[in-house]
DNA sequence: CAATTTAGTTTGAATATCAAACTAAATTTC
DNA sequence: GAAATTTAGTTTGATATTCAAACTAAATTG
């Protein structure tokens, strides 16, 4: 049937083009309530650097870099930054005098959990309607994708 | 019961890493499958304006800048060095001398067609094993989450 | 036809990024 | 156990990107 398989290819099709559009708006509307927040000396690229640190609490910096990708010059500045805004703490490593060990300060941790709670309502609205096995579905598809960037990412 | 509640709040979860990792993780396989082909003079950002103007042909400077978000003068700058690479035209509108049309060169709908044929791909692979329904299932996420922004960035 | 508006470019400043050189500390080697 | 090597993080210098504001040229309005 024609109309069936056309049906198909606009989901495709719609798919596609939204999976381009997406992050560009989620930073977008990222950017945008951090301005409507008590936070407002950070940019949204900042705010998933905090997210990553929350999420891994006292990583060295040059962990910190390999997980974001970024150059551990880069990661310097950003951390340069991001401590004289009071978000995040160098923490000297008392084992092993060359490493740094990084942490959220409180203000961090309120930042950290304000986003993360941002970050929950997305998803809440993301999966709005849905059921268990249906989210679960969901959950499946974006294991497909992420199989899949990893193969590309290995070759 | 508790064990299926614990599989739902980990299939949240896992949805909302996934939905901030994927972008950053499509962009740089978009870069690293670019330096494979034959075009290897082009940024991520670059073949995401050939793909913006590709899809919208023959609009103006002012229309593709409000499509993308980015200021004129930022436009201005990235048309120079697509012109120069020999990805994108100006066409000069005959109607009104201020007006320049933008569109691709053969060149750049070369690259348009095989960034579009990846990210065919991708959805393929995203989608693999789902049947029509499911793939409309996944479909109405999307559009929840465009909902959502548009809400967002409109109060 | 003078004043205003519009489209796109130029300019100057601010920011982000990277790779390479560098510093200090730890580990290995002889 | 001193010298050589490796490792962690910072500094440096160059390049990219972006924006807002000033600017130029063309079109429209009053």
């Amino acid at each position: 049937m024609n109309s069936q398989n056309d049906e198909i290819k606009k989901d495709y099709d719609f798919i596609n083009e939204s999976l381009i559009n997406v992050y560009d708006s989620i930073m977008r509307i990222e950017e945008s309530e951090i301005r409507k927040s008590r936070f407002k000396d950070i940019t949204a690229k900042e705010v998933h650097l905090v997210h990553t640190i929350g999420l891994h609490d006292r990583k060295t910096t040059s962990q910190v870099a390999h997980i974001l990708k970024l150059s551990k010059g880069t990661l310097t500045a950003n951390l340069n930054n991001l401590e004289r805004k009071g978000y995040v703490m160098r923490i000297p490593n008392v084992e092993d005098h060359r490493i740094i060990n990084l942490g959220l300060t409180s203000k961090g941790r309120l930042l950290y959990r304000a986003h993360d709670a941002f970050h929950k309502l997305l998803v809440q609205r993301f999966l709005k309607g849905f059921g268990d096995s249906e989210i679960h579905l969901i959950k499946q598809a974006m294991v497909n994708l992420e199989e899949f960037i990893d193969e590309v990412s290995a070759k």
